[in-house]
DNA sequence: GTGGGGAGCTATG
DNA sequence: CATAGCTCCCCAC
């Protein structure tokens, strides 16, 4: 904790707050709740910048950084495999699972989606469901504004 | 189209 | 061990 720092940015679907641990410089949070830290805030990185491209139209703005997260295997694998879907297209909770290794862990990836800690650059957004939208953690018409701003009306 | 039930896999208490 | 979760599929109405 001692060796990290927080910012903000406004992103399509809000203003979304994040945590950088300094050592390692790799994104370890991002939310659109924000939270009660004491962190010392940052106003400008590459950070600031990577959401601010994505905002602007460049979608593929995260590839460069890094995200730190823990967790097991399968949630580590998972959110790899979620981290390759394009911009523009989504991919249902089954295809990631299989993707992943386990053809009939779909609600398994509907449990890590729901914990992952790094929204947006973690593309939860971009996993729906076999028969419409699926959920998310901060509510549909975010994940909702988010692929509409990628191009994919849903 | 609706609704119920169960399979299946992980994460958490 | 038990239960919940951003699921899926199948089978009846």
């Amino acid at each position: 904790m001692s060796d990290q720092w927080r910012g903000t940015a406004l992103t399509p679907g809000g203003q979304i707050h994040f945590a950088v641990n300094d050592p390692s410089n790799s994104l370890v949070w991002a939310s659109y709740q924000d939270r009660d830290d004491n962190l010392k805030l940052r106003k400008k990185s590459t950070f600031h910048d990577a959401f601010a491209e994505y905002a602007e139209g460049n979608l593929s703005a995260f590839t460069g950084i890094t995200v730190e997260q823990d967790g097991t295997e399968f949630s580590a694998s998972v959110y790899d495999r979620m981290r390759e879907i394009p911009p523009g297209s989504v991919e249902t909770y089954g295809q990631l699972a299989a993707r992943a290794g386990f053809p009939r862990a779909a609600r398994a990836v509907g449990t890590v989606c729901a914990r992952n800690q790094v929204a947006l650059v973690i593309p939860c957004h971009r996993v729906v469901s076999s028969n419409g939208l699926g959920g998310y953690g901060y509510g549909p018409e975010i994940k909702l504004e988010l692929l509409a701003h990628e191009g994919v009306d849903y």
